[in-house]
DNA sequence: ATGATATAATTTAAGCTTAAATTATTTAGC
DNA sequence: GCTAAATAATTTAAGCTTAAATTATATCAT
């Protein structure tokens, strides 16, 4: 047990669930970030750029919902992406106040090249683990995940 | 599954299990922040408050040691924690080059409100398992976490 | 004692992230 | 058509985070 916290046994072991997930999170997320930082690519550009690969052009509301992050954030992401020539703005004609994101060429190069050695690097860090308690970790995860959506329709 | 990504089996599902891995962390990390943010703590500020309050007095260079960050980001929140006058620096008599950074009575009033709310908050979170699910969980995250380390007396 | 090396903290520059305010544009109601 | 409300993107200010360079101090080998 890796805290000090002085509570109820549920209270204890709640804090102590949540730091190995947190860690654990935190470690893999940091075996990660070299394996993009040598293509000059940061882990938040890597996940706009994966998902325009994927998905196609997408205006940035929709990234921004996508991610779970803000639409200043997205800003600021497209800026970057846009620095490097891996992505275009272009304004839609239908709407005027809507832009939408365009993976170029380079783009399309870059994340070609970088998404197997990210696969690569996290099929290697998850080895640590039988596959079957990678399936078990996934099913929890997304037990937990889920069960912090605040239902709307509840009656408080 | 939520990828597109066409790999092989095993990487396929190493990257479903990292997605849920990161939104449940995220998640909960959503859940937690507005009862921090209520009394005008960031997470990172509650952790060195936290860390102080169960650890005592300790050194920038040890906090940074055992959050896992940088020392200039130590630095940051030091000097934000001290404009709320919670913590106190410091200099060491022995060692110069030292700054030992003290808990004010005000910063043990405010972990000391704060805490117990973060936790019962935390503790609600993780109720959506089942107590054995979530020691399933601890023990697959610490699995997990500890498997990353890298072993400096592994022959490459 | 001196000079090289270590360590502790800070600074700087860059990027990520948010919330709140702003601008431009569209849509809906009248 | 005109006004009000909603939506898309940007800007701003604040905080988090890192890596790399800097400053001050301590330690170690000679």
């Amino acid at each position: 047990m890796a805290t000090h916290f002085k509570g109820t046994l549920e209270q204890t072991l709640a804090l102590d669930t949540w730091l190995k997930l947190s860690r654990a999170k935190e470690s893999v997320g940091r075996k990660l970030k070299p394996c993009l930082g040598q293509h000059g690519v940061t882990s938040a550009q890597f996940g706009v750029l994966e998902m325009l690969y994927h998905l196609g052009t997408l205006n940035q509301t929709v990234i921004a919902r996508k991610m779970l992050v803000s639409g200043g954030n997205v800003t600021m992401l497209v800026d970057n992406l846009e620095k490097h020539s891996w992505v275009e703005r272009r304004r839609s004609q239908k709407d005027r106040r809507v832009i939408k994101v365009h993976l170029t060429t380079a783009g399309k190069a870059v994340i070609e090249q970088v998404l197997p050695i990210h696969v690569g690097a996290l099929t290697e860090a998850l080895a640590v683990l039988t596959s079957s308690e990678r399936e078990t970790l996934g099913m929890l995860c997304k037990k937990l995940g889920r069960g912090q959506q605040t239902d709307p329709t509840r009656t408080g």
